[in-house]
DNA sequence: TCTGGGGTCCTAGGACCC
DNA sequence: TCTGGGGTCCTAGGACCC
């Protein structure tokens, strides 16, 4: 018995919102984002859309093809509050939610539907009071697998519902251009297209027929696709809190720039943004990054991992410029971003803490007796090679 | 026409250890 | 003196998504 899995994602969400603040936006195009250096759209509304205008789409640009646009810089923490709202309705449904991104998530609606005669209707009913109770509009895709809802969620939009069976598989998915495929973007459909692949279909003869050409392209994703297109793949809702595993902070300058006496204020100030934030979290981590953009949009990465995590901005800042004389390349920049990633949580320090312990016991001649000890505690050997034990001592 | 900023996951080569 | 394979960690870069 399958599990039917929705994926739901909201309409323009950005711009919804600022029509739910000041409704006499409702029906205008309106475009979210900001108009300085490199400005791009964040959101629009579907009035803006008419006229050519997306998101990702340069501003100035969307301004050429919509002069009349309204134009709204976004207010972050107005948008996550309405993300919020949305959430909570959606808990009213279904526990089993997990959040994808701010304005979408996948549900496990099996349960909540067991009794339902008409599902179509039961979604179209909760289109309707999401909208009444916030002003929020949902396109609801509905499958047996994750990825097929998510695919079905963009076929319909705005208010769509759109439920794909298995049995569908073939009228519905297939006949789309390879570029709809969630996972191929603006590299690899190019290459698909250049092997004859210009539908999902085409793709999934392809997969079917288990051609080594395309394997070898596509690396692991191969046989994750191949389930995907013949109607396998996860069904599974992840319930677990969202963990970040890296958090990083870029700002393109106000003017090209390659001095370390322009660059470096710009690394203090993202330093202290990522230290603040890993604080917020509770973390720290040890692998410090420091990424630039030069003129030509070519990214340059640059990392160091250190043998103590932090989270302190000093320490985050005087790596990442460290990393920026080192690599000194003599071009104009555009974009400078500092990261950290192998992110931990430093509450869960036992292991260290035992390790102190270890050291007063050493001073006794004791150490191999507790490291057996510790040993034996652990499900797993807590020295491994005695590395660990090495690193420490050091410390002092 | 000229392209933000925040993430995730994958790949591949080199160092080092056993 | 020449020989090997596997595992893990680090680094850099790339593709993709929202």
């Amino acid at each position: 018995m399958s599990k039917i899995i929705a994926h739901i994602d909201l309409d323009a969400f950005f711009a919804t919102c600022e029509e739910i603040r000041d409704p006499s936006l409702i029906g205008k195009p309106v475009l979210i984002g900001h108009t300085g250096r490199s400005g791009i759209v964040s959101t629009c509304s579907y009035a803006a859309r008419k006229y050519g205008c997306h998101s990702g789409q340069p501003m100035f640009q969307a301004l050429q093809k919509c002069p009349q646009a309204i134009v709204i810089r976004g207010d972050r923490d107005y948008y996550s509050m309405m993300s919020h709202s949305f959430f909570g309705f959606i808990h009213g449904y279904s526990k089993y939610v997990e959040g994808a991104s701010i304005d979408e998530c996948y549900v496990d609606m099996t349960d909540a539907l067991r009794n339902v005669d008409d599902p179509e209707a039961y979604f179209r009913t909760m289109q309707k009071a999401l909208l009444e109770s916030t002003g929020l509009k949902m396109s609801i895709g509905v499958a047996p697998t994750r990825f097929l809802a998510k695919m079905a969620s963009d076929m319909q939009k705005p208010l769509g519902l759109t439920i794909l069976r298995k049995k569908d598989i073939s009228t519905m998915l297939y006949p789309l251009p390879i570029e709809k495929f969630w996972g191929i973007g603006k590299k690899t459909s190019p290459k698909l297209r250049k092997m004859g692949i210009e539908t999902i279909g085409d793709l999934a003869k392809r997969l079917n027929e288990d051609d080594p050409i395309l394997k070898d392209s596509l690396g692991k994703f191969y046989e994750t696709i191949k389930e995907w297109v013949n109607g396998g793949g996860s069904d599974e809702i992840d319930l677990s809190t969202w963990d970040p595993k890296s958090v990083s902070r870029g700002e393109t300058f106000s003017h090209d720039a390659d001095l370390e006496s322009e660059v470096a204020p710009y690394i203090r100030k993202l330093a202290k943004e990522v230290s603040d934030a890993l604080k917020q979290d509770k973390k720290v981590g040890n692998t410090i990054t420091l990424q630039v953009k030069d003129t030509n949009f070519r990214l340059y990465s640059k990392s160091v991992t250190i043998k103590d995590s932090t989270d302190d901005s000093d320490v985050i800042a005087s790596r990442c410029i460290d990393l920026y004389r080192e690599n000194y390349i003599g071009k104009m920049l555009r974009f400078v971003s500092v990261g950290i990633s192998k992110l931990t949580n430093p509450v869960r320090q036992n292991v260290q803490m035992t390790f102190w312990n270890y050291q007063d016991f050493e001073e006794k001649d004791q150490t191999k007796l507790l490291i057996e000890e510790l040993n034996r505690k652990a499900d797993k050997p807590l020295f491994k090679r005695g590395s660990q034990a090495e690193s420490g001592r050091k410390k002092k």
